[in-house]
DNA sequence: GACCCTTCGATACACTGTATTGGCAAATAC
DNA sequence: GTATTTGCCAATACAGTGTATCGAAGGGTC
């Protein structure tokens, strides 16, 4: 049986009123404070003020903890809009929104089946937008959308991620991984990154996303209405 | 400075001839056969013969090791083709290959910004192919690719690894979770999602990405023509 | 031949996820 | 009302992790 629908266990007396809604709320409350590194069992079960073998009465695994908190944050996301195409733009940013509340998204999202009942509910949401869509094209529409939207997140945390481990703001990171960047362009092997780096425009990450989502909607909307 | 350029320490003479690139390769050999959790600097160390703490002269942190072994297999990807399509096709089905090959770099790609020498290569690559392109549009539209790609690859390799985990092939994974999605469609709460999981056609991976793909294409080829 | 400096390997530390076990408290049976 | 069983909790234990530290040994230079 799969945690989804396993039920709790009764409410015991008194000890320490345990939920798994509590677990992971504090699993949640302590990786967007440091990280995923900072949510290990025993930690979590210190934070609940318990023993760590407690947790096991709620959850199997560790996996299953980052199960029940990515299911969480789905929870927060519920896509709104009347035709495809709000619904999918809608999708996308409160999706890569939630990622930048919850940084450590970008590390879970994409890594496993999502199969949660928020992520279920997600799902319909926008399924039930495609409804004037055909049906064997929905599929392959929404998994495009989901992969550009895990990609995304994952390469924009990963840069914001690396631009603050090296100092601070942006000036810091390119002080850090400029001159390196520097040097292996004075090699000559790269000369059209170079140009790309030295003479394009530089959107920012909104922009980025929203100009590929752009792409990416424009062929979905060519490819339906044939 | 950064791992890439900071020079390998000098042959010593005899005891174990270690080079980053024999490690590199016997990690990744590693992961190849048992996945990424298999990769420990002390498990890397014994397949060398050599003590854990060896590795220590040629790299200066398992996030290195990583980085290292995510480079390698960029080296795999020389993408190809004249035009902007071609390239950009080229480098998806290129960089997908290479992780169905190399399962665990599912759980890597996009995690950390990839700025080694094979990952510039290929960027190079794929820039040279789009001269023709409006040089602000070229960034936003790699980028858009590649995000693509992480997020399908990532997904891939969750329901791959999801499917083998209840027993072998499709039919098993089907009865490992289909029963307890029967379950949560029988509660009503998700018929769009229902009708497209019984009634639509269930494209195979290679479909789905190629369609998804397709979208993306399309829509920069509108995008850049303007 | 003596010194120093590098580098190697062992040991050590703090930490992880989880299996096991023993005890306690509540629920049941008589 | 007592005896017994059951089920849960917490402590201990284990195998493993990444990496800091440190003593010893070896090669290069005077």
């Amino acid at each position: 049986m799969v945690v989804w629908e396993r039920p709790e266990p009764p409410d015991r007396p008194v000890p320490a009123p345990l939920s798994r809604e509590r677990i992971v709320r504090t699993a949640i409350g302590l990786a967007d404070a440091s990280g995923l590194e900072a949510v290990s069992l025993r930690k979590v079960a210190a934070a609940l003020d318990v023993g760590p073998m407690r947790l096991y009465g709620y959850i199997a695994t560790k996996d299953e903890l980052l199960d029940l908190m990515v299911d969480a944050v789905y929870a927060e996301i519920r896509p709104a809009g009347d035709d495809w195409r709000e619904a999918l733009t809608s999708v996308a940013e409160l999706t890569r929104r939630a990622a930048h509340r919850h940084e450590w998204l970008a590390d879970l999202i994409g890594g496993r089946p999502q199969l949660g009942p928020n992520a279920l509910a997600r799902g319909e949401a926008v399924l039930a937008a495609l409804g004037g869509v055909d049906l064997d094209l929905v599929m392959p529409v929404v998994s495009a959308v989901d992969a550009y939207v895990i990609g995304t997140v994952r390469r924009e945390i990963a840069e914001r991620r690396a631009e603050r481990a090296s100092g601070m703001d942006q000036r810091q990171w390119q002080e850090a991984y400029g001159p390196y960047l520097v040097r292996m362009f004075e090699t000559g092997r790269f000369p059209a990154l170079e140009t790309v780096i030295r003479d394009a425009a530089h959107l920012d990450a909104d922009q980025t996303f929203r100009t590929g989502l752009g792409f990416l909607l424009d062929g979905i909307g060519a490819g339906i209405r044939s």
